[in-house]
DNA sequence: CTCTCACTGGAGAAGGACGG
DNA sequence: CCGTCCTTCTCCAGTGAGAG
């Protein structure tokens, strides 16, 4: 069964589920948001992907399933030659508020502590093939009631990704999935000391010292293996804390600024701006409206 | 693989005006 | 007081070319 090259479904304002399957021939790395509200399961029908979620960086194969976190930074990336074929499959808290409270409440702690990276044993692809098949079939004919399938079989992808993630979930292909060699690994230890650390002053020239590598050497590993630069990572990573605080707290909007590492109120203001593309008096009041 | 050098665009600091 | 939105200027991060 071929498909168009894009479908999709879904309205992210009425809707607890959308679905996208997309097929690109050329190299093609992801735009703006690096992370939202709302989970995401991606399936790689064809093709091999990096994927840096957080502060690893994974090689992605046809078969694997990610699953991506809310509020968790993540990119993908072109790994050698070009085409690659994927679905997406983004859900909300609206669709595990659905069920029952215990089940509720085991689902969301399941999929807080599941790997990124999920690689099935062979036997159990044949289940995850099935749903998405049937995703792909809804998606394009779209009979009536289609948005029902698509949300059970979006729950039921969620529901193997818990249960992975329950059972200890790491098989011996997923070990050796993080991407290892001596520069993944110098930055991904620069990214998790940068997540630890981003409320201090970051400037790349102590950064390299402490990593023990010089400063120009470390801005084009990092970037090489993250697909972000060390400045743009920093500010990322400040800015969605800056948002966890404007929903969580009532802190005022200078002081969060200056909590994240800020110096500047008004680069705060930029930054936010232009990563978000809201004030952040504005994110705050938006999203006290909704309660997540 | 690890690093150096030189160049340049843009990030970031500083400060002021203004409105709710 | 709190936040937005300007402008101006400085300097450093990012990068292409290339070497050990």
């Amino acid at each position: 069964m071929t498909y168009p090259h894009h479908m999709e479904y879904g309205v992210p304002a009425g809707e607890s589920v959308y679905v996208e399957y997309m097929r690109r021939d050329g190299p093609y790395s992801m735009d703006s948001n690096h992370w939202h509200p709302f989970y995401e399961i991606y399936y790689l029908i064809e093709g091999r992907r990096t994927y840096f979620i957080r502060d690893t960086a994974y090689s992605v194969e046809a078969g694997d399933l990610v699953l991506i976190r809310r509020h968790e930074l993540h990119k993908t990336m072109q790994t050698g030659e070009g085409a690659h074929t994927r679905v997406i499959a983004h859900f909300d808290e609206q669709l595990l508020q659905s069920l029952p409270k215990p089940e509720y409440e085991w689902m969301t702690d399941a999929l807080a502590h599941c790997q990124p990276v999920i690689r099935l044993p062979l036997a159990a692809r044949g289940y995850v093939e099935g749903h998405i098949g049937r995703l792909m079939e809804e998606l394009h004919s779209q009979p009536a009631g289609f948005m029902l399938v698509l949300r059970q079989t979006v729950l039921d992808l969620a529901l193997l990704c818990a249960r992975h993630a329950q059972s200890g979930g790491r098989t011996e292909a997923e070990a050796s999935m993080s991407l290892t060699s001596p520069i993944h690994r110098k930055a991904s230890e620069v990214a998790r000391y940068l997540n630890d650390s981003f409320e201090q002053p970051v400037h790349l020239h102590e950064l390299a010292a402490r990593f023990y590598v010089s400063p120009y050497y470390l801005s084009r590993v990092f970037k090489e293996v993250t697909g972000f630069t060390i400045i743009d990572y920093v500010n990322l990573i400040r800015i969605k804390e800056a948002q966890r605080l404007l929903r969580e707290t009532s802190l005022s909007v200078t002081d969060i600024a200056g909590q994240v590492g800020f110096g500047n109120f008004s680069h705060f203001g930029k930054m936010f701006k232009s990563i978000t593309r809201m004030s952040a008096r504005q994110y705050r009041s938006e999203s006290s409206q909704k309660v997540r």
